[in-house]
RNA sequence: GCCCGGGUGGCGAAAUCGGCAGACGCAAAGGACUUAAAAUCCUUUUUCCGGCAACGGGAGUGUGGGUUCAAGUCCCACCCCGGGCACCA
């Protein structure tokens, strides 16, 4: 009889047409059972899943699978980030409203993701474009305005001309647009929304080192680097003359003495009036030649002003430049230029020169003429009264009395700015306020939550949002006065959506509150969080923040929205990492359509350790495909057998058997190198095939069982196939994961390495156990390590019970 | 420049606590089956030297030092690759 085929298609169609319409993975609320949220994050239904996004899924699932078996309660829900810009884009390159093709959208990858077998639960699907779930971006958005969180404010802004919008700071990548890499953002004033993440600034700093075990170190640095927390001192110069203060910021106050010029960024509203004629043109030179070229490699440039300032502490006169290396959004856009003792300042300083006058010296040193900037802490000198104090001691003192006398104060700055969330865009939650002629800034009231966007909108792509030409939308009476009034036009940030979102999956039908707190309780934090690290300074810290305001509003309890967080490795293809540009990019339906799902999740896993980079080459994928198909073929034909076996042959299929079960639990209780996990089952495979014909009935029924399961979490479409092959009843992930017996996986005897000068001279069997003694006499007495200690004087000799024997000799 | 990762066969990788380097797989070569191909199965596969052979010997984890009975693993210096930050005062 001709032996069955693995045919991946059949078996593949067959359960996912079995499974259609039930819910198979369903987290239960209000359980007794320990519980287990995984998540990946959040993808736009922009385009086709591809084989990268696979990966992320691929491990989650794989975790949640065996989760599920191990007992516990697992939430693994999916949702859609169906805001933003790719939807806008491609509504406007196809012709459609945004609505229609996003709603197409889902439903394309919701098939991807039931035809790839994930094993989520779908009762708990959320979609952020729905105004079931963006009315409460409203609502938080009402708390925030209410609460002082969310403010309006004319500021210079990241404007992209690609996109017609306004960017976050946290959406500029090295100048550009993150959505447009070769677009250089603008800077331009405009009227904009912010949320007040400043105001968590702290928190979310000095939280992160809750996080430090859970959370990927470089995820952790990005943070912190990007909240960008220092501390010093703001001190007022005074224009001579007029006596306005030019107040500066310094983390280096005890330098002061040192300060030999003041540098305004060429954006500091002083500069206006310090700056007319020639030089103003010249201002604006500098301005647009910044704004042009990328930031990092700019020449430092100065332009004097002929003003002067004086210094409150020496009176000393400094003159007044104006630089381009001065950041106008950063402390107060003014500093004082210490070249002694800063690099920067000593290289503009020596460009220009301006004097350079060393005040600090080494602790253990002297006071050195500067050929180059000495930037320590050290003792003050040459600085009046304070002359002689440690830099840190003078920074105190200096700081106390600028505070008595009220030209300055201790300040903390940072690095990171309110998060900017208006966009000029049609394609996102309506921010809820009207303006009004009379009253001004009026929130929409509560009760008339959500404002809905319209679905039937011109979309330019162009210049404000496509909003202000919909008078259905824009036209309404003020909820105070009952006037006439318009809507606020902007739309929010798509990043708002992804902020919370994770907590609406708890209870995604209520329609009363965003959640009921009590399942937010139970399911929070997040125990396993999984996605790329291009979210480290974006997603990542928005949501921390959100967290932290709803618990502020007393609406969940947890600070941080995810214990663990794991970012995942790029799939590279041809040595590149895939891209439509370089037409490599390999989508989840012509993989599925190659090899089948299961197959191209075991690759994925079994290629590299899934934090690191995976190359996917279809030679790579197709030695997978053989691996099943040896699997399948091999339970198949021993289903049923009742041949005899010998008791040998049992007993080492058995410790394989138990030694890969012990192999599978470790690596995903620990470190979830799957590889490792995979390479295991076909270790087992090849012992068992060799012995197929030797082992007994039920030793074989066991095995088949137990690989069986095994596979579940990776390959789940055969491993329910082969459950069902075995006259067992599915599904195979409600059967629990099997457990290791220590006395079956122990090997019965110890090979202990005989090593002579630390090299390998001969091998010895004993028993476990076997003491120092008897193994350093067996080594001695081994025949062929006799010959080669022959003549030689043995020093000395290490034993290690269980593993080696080093002989030492002259 | 600063801060993280990383560098192991032709390739992806393994070696989890300082104890046999290269598990597992891909590719390649040879063989079996086949009219043939695919599929499948078997064998070889770090490298150099000696040998018809079983086998024996040497070298080997980016480079150079060091610690140790023993180093891919620890320490010091350096080179290269990847990522992040970069006028943040």
């Amino acid at each position: 009889m001709p032996e069955k085929q693995y045919d991946f298609n059949q078996i593949e169609m067959k359960w996912q047409e079995r499974w259609a319409d039930s819910v198979l993975f369903q987290a239960e609320d209000d359980s007794s059972k320990p519980k287990y949220y995984v998540l990946e994050m959040l993808p736009y239904p922009s385009g086709t899943l591809h084989i990268g996004h696979i990966r992320n899924y691929a491990i989650g699932d794989a975790l949640a699978r065996y989760k599920w078996m191990r007992g516990f309660n697992v939430l693994h829900p999916m949702g859609w980030d169906a805001f933003g810009l790719p939807a806008e884009n491609a509504a406007i390159a196809n012709n459609r409203n945004p609505y229609d093709w996003t709603m197409f959208n889902i439903e394309n990858m919701k098939r991807q993701h039931r035809r790839m077998g994930f094993s989520y639960d779908w009762s708990r699907e959320v979609a952020t474009c729905d105004p079931k779930y963006y009315r409460w971006n409203q609502w938080f958005f009402l708390k925030m305005l209410e609460r002082g969180l969310a403010y309006r404010k004319r500021a210079l802004v990241n404007w992209c001309n690609e996109c017609g919008t306004v960017l976050a700071n946290e959406q500029v990548v090295d100048g550009c647009c993150w959505r447009h890499e070769s677009v250089p953002v603008e800077q331009r004033a405009l009227e904009q929304w912010f949320l007040r993440i400043t105001d968590y600034a702290d928190e979310l700093l000095n939280a992160i080192k809750d996080l430090e075990e859970g959370w990927p170190e470089r995820v952790l640095v990005m943070q912190r680097n990007w909240i960008g927390r220092s501390e010093g001192t703001e001190v007022d110069f005074h224009l001579e003359g007029s006596g306005t203060p030019i107040r500066v910021f310094t983390t280096r106050v005890d330098t002061i003495y040192g300060a030999t010029c003041v540098i305004l960024a060429p954006e500091h509203p002083l500069v206006a009036d310090l700056a007319g004629g020639e030089l103003k043109a010249r201002v604006k030179r500098m301005i647009d030649s910044r704004a042009s070229k990328g930031p990092g490699d700019i020449e430092k440039e100065g332009l004097f002003t002929g003003r002067f300032a004086i210094n409150p502490y020496s009176g000393e006169k400094a003159p007044i430049w104006i630089g381009n290396f001065v950041l106008m959004g950063y402390g107060t856009g003014a500093i004082m230029a210490v070249p002694a003792h800063d690099e920067r300042d000593f290289e503009f300083c020596k460009q220009y020169g301006i004097a350079i006058r060393p005040v600090i010296r080494p602790t253990d040193g002297e006071l050195a003429e500067a050929t180059t900037a000495f930037t320590d802490d050290g003792i003050v000198e040459n600085s009046g009264p304070y002359s002689g104090l440690s830099s840190e001691d003078a920074r105190r003192v200096m700081t106390g009395k600028a505070e008595a006398e009220g030209f300055g104060k201790a300040a903390v700055t940072y690095r990171i700015k309110d998060w900017g969330i208006s966009r000029q865009r049609y394609w996102g939650t309506p921010i809820p306020v009207i303006h009004c002629p009379k009253c001004g800034i009026v929130p929409v009231p509560e009760r008339d939550l959500p404002v809905v966007l319209p679905l039937k909108v011109p979309i330019t792509g162009k210049g404000r949002s496509p909003l202000v030409n919909v008078p259905e939308f824009m036209n309404v009476k003020c909820p105070k006065c009952g006037e006439d009034a318009q809507r606020e036009s902007d739309t929010m940030d798509t990043f708002v959506d992804s902020s919370w979102y994770f907590y609406r999956y708890c209870d995604p039908q209520n329609s009363g509150a965003p959640f009921d707190s009590s399942k937010i309780a139970y399911w929070f934090p997040i125990d396993q969080y999984i996605g790329g690290v291009e979210h480290a300074i974006l997603h990542l810290i928005y949501s921390r923040f959100w967290t932290r305001v709803m618990r502020d509003l007393g609406l969940v309890g947890n600070s941080e929205p995810a214990r663990r967080l794991f970012t995942q490795g790029m799939v590279i293809k041809d040595g590149a990492k895939m891209s439509k540009s370089r037409g490599n990019v390999v989508s989840a339906d012509q993989m599925i359509e190659r090899f089948g799902a299961d197959t191209g999740r075991l690759f994925e896993l079994f290629a590299a350790p899934p934090e690191k980079e995976m190359d996917w080459t279809d030679a790579g994928a197709n030695g997978a495909y053989a691996f099943l198909g040896r699997v399948y073929r091999f339970v198949t034909r021993n289903v049923g057998q009742t041949s005899g076996g010998s008791g040998e042959a049992d007993r080492k299929v058995l410790r394989k058997l138990h030694q890969t079960i012990s192999k599978i639990t470790d690596d995903f209780e620990s470190r979830w190198h799957f590889n490792t996990s995979i390479a295991a089952l076909m270790e087992l495979m090849n012992e068992v095939t060799a012995a197929e014909k030797q082992i007994s009935a039920a030793v074989m029924a066991d095995v088949l069982e137990k690989l069986t399961l095994l596979l579940a979490p990776f390959a789940p479409y055969i491993a329910e196939e082969l459950w069902e092959e075995q006259g067992r009843t599915g599904p195979v992930f409600k059967h629990a994961w099997p457990v290791s017996d220590p006395e079956l996986a122990r090997e019965d005897e110890a090979e202990v390495v005989i090593q002579v000068n630390g090299k390998v001279r001969g091998r010895i069997a004993v028993a476990f156990g076997t003491s120092r003694e008897t193994l350093q006499q067996n080594a001695l007495d081994d025949g062929k390590i006799k010959a080669l200690l022959d003549g030689k004087q043995v020093v000395k000799v290490i034993v290690v019970p269980d593993k080696l024997v080093n002989i030492v000799v002259k």
